[in-house]
DNA sequence: TTGAAAGCGCTAACAT
DNA sequence: ATGTTAGCGCTTTCAA
């Protein structure tokens, strides 16, 4: 069941050379003779052997994705985004979800460049000083870092602002009267969103004269249970303290919070008004519907495989550093207060 | 800065063959001679050509990954359990995101081919009969079916049995006084958990002599939005002839239909009670928690996988089918009626 | 317009 | 224990 060029060939009862002509679309071939090869490739079942061209090209059209937990609304979308945006240029993706893992995330990067892959892309929480490492030493692959900050200047990368967002999401809440505002987000970890957004949330207490910051702020990691977490944590310790406003390091988080604190008898945006991050399918259906920062969540993706592959076939500008735009969408979790 | 075996070679001043079987712990390489390979190679920061591997050994480890819409909590688990379990036991994924475009789906599959995967995974809410087609004239591919239907011998398929669990919750409803129950589900496509899932809330609906299931139906697709919307159907055409309880064909369907209900001002469980499908992470996470029908999600992943790594490796029994276990898990999105 | 031969990086069979 | 040779399936000189 071996169908190769050889095959068809011998069988047509010509040499290699013309079939691959004829097979790729290059001249001096006679008409019928093409026809006729391509009749028979077709017949024969003929697929072109990509690991057998690759090699000999020294080109894969395989891009590397590396995703810290695909089993998230936000990464998932993105993946979708890049895989598409991918296929319509011909590039196929060869996907690696690294979890926190460090050995695992290692593994990946050896096994991307023993494929050979054309290009990496990184979408991530946290990155590791010693990923980055290796990541220096691949240094002849193109990367693109999605959604995560490390400044190294050899990668592009796509973003948003995220400590200009977060700044945003408490001047949103001042703005409409609130004073006693927490903080609920994610760890300090180096080359994170968690830390630019803790710089914004920071810049703006000060900014603002808010007081006390250190009063009002809990880290964790973001997924829905951690929200509910941070929430019990705040309602025992805080007791007599409570924020009355309160900004979620996601979407997530913000439902985990709410869920809590409507279990304990708390009505939403009455007693609190929340404010989440991303725009995730979630925040729209939610009861009350969430208040949130949107990011630009396709266009991070379209636009971070589109740098990738424009890096690799050498088109358009070696831009740096893009940034896409933030946006606040307000919705039934905030009410202005006082 | 092509660092291969024959530069290695020449480095150490040894053929080849030598460095090859140094590199890939065979046995008849001196001590010494192997150290200083293994050494030079790490200096000049060697890595495999898993294409030339590849061609050569006709294998090349890689795994195809057709997903229907990996922007989905349930999709996006499952690749994650599958990739989890690839990468321990060496093999790789190939991702393709297949939506409901068939041609991109073909062009997939093509792909597949043309990289010579080793085996495929489907993953599918839809399969097209074309799509089979295709499928059968790649017969010497390894192929398994995940939380997909189509009875075609080759293939192996890993699901639970969906007729049985439709069965079982609408049984469940029945089981706590309700009688005017409706379905809320997905479409009839062939090859699909809709037609499954309708066969057995038919039978249950038959069995337990429930009055008229065309009444009390409503088919779309199994999103949010789509829950949302067959709710505000439900609510306009049968305002005269409420269900009191309500078969939700997914926990997103479940979720957009509460929310529904919610904003015209009805309450869950008291005015409706409501089971859904899947047990994903949302079903704990709205409130009323959701009383749902679980799916072994992880381990229909790892199951998938691990049997088509078997049947790659020709390890293991050839099993056709493999139905796991599910579950009615009660939260508080039902009560007792009547 | 066609074909013969070389070679992409590697391993396997066969010497030595 | 080591080296030589051939070849995986294809494209790319170069020659005819």
């Amino acid at each position: 069941m071996r169908n190769g060029i050889k095959e068809i060939a011998k069988a047509v009862g010509v040499s290699q050379t013309t079939v691959s002509r004829a097979l790729n679309n290059e001249p001096y071939v006679r008409k019928d003779l093409r026809r006729k090869i391509l009749e028979t490739a077709e017949i024969m079942n003929y697929e072109p052997n990509y690991l057998a061209k690759s090699l000999l090209k020294n080109k894969t059209n395989i891009i590397g994705v590396a995703v810290s937990d695909i089993a998230t609304s936000f990464f998932s979308t993105i993946l979708k985004c890049i895989e598409r945006r991918a296929a319509e240029r011909g590039y196929n993706i060869l996907f690696c979800n690294v979890d926190d893992d460090l050995e695992k995330e290692k593994r990946g990067f050896s096994i991307f460049r023993q494929m050979r892959v054309d290009g990496i892309i990184l979408t991530h929480e946290r990155v590791d000083l010693q990923i980055i490492e290796q990541l220096k030493a691949m240094s002849n692959i193109p990367m693109v870092a999605c959604s995560c900050h490390f400044e190294e200047p050899r990668f592009i990368s796509v973003n948003i602002n995220d400590t200009a967002a977060a700044y945003d999401a408490v001047a949103y809440l001042h703005s409409i009267g609130h004073r006693k505002i927490a903080y609920l987000g994610s760890r300090l970890d180096e080359y994170t969103v968690g830390t630019l957004r803790h710089n914004g949330v920071q810049k703006a207490f000060s900014e603002l004269g808010l007081p006390e910051l250190d009063t009002y702020i809990d880290l964790a990691s973001l997924g829905i249970e951690d929200g509910y977490r941070m929430g019990q944590r705040m309602l025992a310790v805080r007791r007599t303290r409570l924020p009355t406003a309160i900004f979620a390091g996601s979407d997530d988080v913000a439902v985990g919070l709410m869920n809590c604190l409507m279990d304990n008898g708390y009505r939403i945006p009455e007693d609190f008004s929340i404010i989440g991050f991303d725009n995730s399918i979630i925040s729209r259906n939610v009861r009350p519907m969430l208040t949130t920062v949107q990011q630009p969540i396709d266009k991070i993706g379209t636009d971070a495989i589109d740098a990738l592959i424009d890096l690799i076939e050498q088109k358009g500008l070696p831009v740096r550093e893009i940034v896409l735009p933030h946006e606040i969408v307000p919705r039934g979790s905030c009410k202005p207060w006082g």
